[in-house]
DNA sequence: GAACAGGCAACTC
DNA sequence: GAGTTGCCTGTT
């Protein structure tokens, strides 16, 4: 049985911005403010209605999602504490009501390996094929559902099977990774526990994961919200608009969640929809 | 058709 | 250790 349920006032949860700040793969819109997905083989909506964020979800699956979606932590502090200077607070205020997901590791690690050197739209292409070809399917209010394979399930697959993702050179990553964390070669479990350079470092260790890639995976899989991953994006901003020899660690324990603000403010600004 | 993209790895010097 | 190049694919 689906219900709705309350989470908080709007301005603690922006689905669109939580859902379009670049974090995860598997949210559509459905309207404006109203974001259905998919994470550990569960599927909610996320919108608000008036002054309140809601999710509409298995009555049962309340508990997951209030974490999923991050509930216990105070958004409010975090975001005061990385508003230093003109410019970091102005992404603050643009970003104001991102919240960083709690999702699965082996989805983060997996779905950021696709990322490199891909936009968006061909990213989450790419996850929802793997999802629909080697996923769990499931009912839902909005029609058949898939999980994200686990890593047993990647691992069992070779190369060729992979051809209709596209993902191209990423596809030997993908399998590579998958069969390091089945084989507990890679245990993210064991990563989670480490402190976040050490995590980065020992992420490395798989190929077709690089600075950028692990970064992706401490933040949005292991929920480190130090790790400051540098793309493209970041890069420019960080030249246009903070000093020479910025260090981001500088930004202190939220240093992840000023990221996610700047990357969020700037594609705002590309797309002329701020500032 | 060539250049490029939210990156990595292997190779060069 | 800094710089260059190839890699799959889709888009411009």
């Amino acid at each position: 049985m689906y219900k709705t349920f309350e989470l908080c006032p709007a301005g603690e949860l922006s689905p669109y911005k939580t859902f379009e700040c670049g974090q995860c793969f598997r949210w559509n819109a459905l309207g404006e403010q109203d974001y259905l997905g998919v994470a550990s083989g569960r599927a909610a909506r996320v919108f608000l209605s008036g002054e309140t964020a809601c999710v509409e979800c298995g009555e049962d699956d309340i508990g997951f999602w209030r974490a999923y979606l991050d509930m216990d932590a105070d958004y409010a502090a975090a975001r005061e504490s990385v508003m230093r200077g003109a410019y970091l607070t102005d992404c603050a205020e643009c970003g104001a009501g991102i919240r960083i997901l709690r999702q699965d590791k082996w989805e983060a690690l997996c779905s950021f390996i696709i990322s490199q050197c891909n936009n968006i739209p061909r990213i989450k292409s790419i996850v929802e094929k793997l999802c629909a070809l080697f996923g769990e399917p499931f009912e839902t209010p909005w029609g058949v559902k898939y999980s994200f394979p686990a890593a047993e399930r990647v691992a069992l697959l070779e190369e060729p099977e992979l051809a209709p993702l596209r993902a191209g050179y990423r596809a030997a990553y993908i399998i590579n990774a998958a069969r390091a964390v089945a084989s507990g070669d890679m245990d993210l479990d064991a990563a989670a526990a480490m402190d976040g350079d050490a995590a980065r470092r020992y992420l490395k260790g798989l190929s077709g994961v690089g600075d950028k890639v692990a970064n992706c995976a401490v933040l949005f899989g292991l929920h480190r919200l130090d790790a400051f991953p540098v793309d493209v994006w970041i890069k420019r901003a960080l030249r246009e608009h903070m000093p020479p020899g910025f260090d981001p660690k500088s930004l202190g324990e939220y240093a992840g969640l000023a990221q996610q603000y700047m990357f969020f403010a700037e594609r705002e600004k590309s797309a002329g929809r701020w500032r």
